[in-house]
DNA sequence: CAGCATCCTCACAGATACTG
DNA sequence: CAGTATCTGTGAGGATGCTG
């Protein structure tokens, strides 16, 4: 979804308002940038905000946090908030979650496995283009 | 993803150049907002590139041949251009292409299926923001 | 620690015009 | 028909600072 569907900022009111079918959207939420780590994070165990943000590496709070409530409020993901100081919020996956995670995670296998094909591919490809605009 | 990490004009030269390990670029191209859509029309049968356009509607011809061009070198789609006037170039799936494509859909078919499940999560969050904003 | 608010930026994506 | 080239805006996403 670029591939990518999401704000929650009091801006854009969560989501794109374009028409468009609901499935579509619940999609790039899923596979959004942020959504496909975090769904396959939380299906190993569940995890602290920071736990999983260092889990991830390289997302900032912001986009974790805007991910997070989205796939929550879609309940995918359940969130924990512990009244304790300093406060403690778990996430982890409802059962919805965890089959769309398991899904997504059957896509990601998948691509590790076969990354070296992907990689002769575009060696293929870039050879091929090498070659046809020498001029 | 996202997610969306494309890009194929002069500017940027195919992906981010973000170091960022390589399967997680694929997994990109793969769940980006149209690779998704172009995945799981192609496995159908193979199309012509406005018959594609038409068929997952709302694409601009642009992101198309973007898309098209980056799961093209990934090695997931074959192009297969005739040389015709006019020109007649046909998009398929790899065998590679393939086996993404079914996982893809996997996805895809989940969320059409549960997406009562999550509509239903979504009231729910929302009826509980409403009460909790309560000035 | 786990957020929310604000500002800023750049690359993603659309619109338009042209070509083989 | 199936693209390329170019221009432009828009919003995803990062950086920073503040709060309970």
């Amino acid at each position: 979804m670029a591939v990518s569907t999401q704000a929650v900022g009091k801006d854009s009111k969560y989501d794109t308002g374009e028409a468009m079918c609901p499935y579509r959207l619940v999609l790039e939420h899923i596979t959004s940038r942020w959504g496909v780590l975090v769904l396959i994070e939380l299906l190993e165990r569940p995890y602290r905000f920071s736990e999983l943000r260092r889990a991830i590496g390289r997302v900032s709070e912001k986009m974790l946090t805007q991910t997070l409530q989205t796939l929550e409020r879609d309940g995918l993901v359940h969130r924990d908030a512990k009244p304790v100081i300093p406060p403690r919020v778990d996430y982890s996956l409802t059962d919805l979650g965890r089959e769309a995670a398991e899904q997504v995670r059957g896509l990601a296998l998948w691509t590790e496995e076969r990354m070296g094909a992907v990689q002769k591919a575009r060696e293929g490809y870039d050879a091929r283009k090498e070659g046809s605009e020498r001029a």
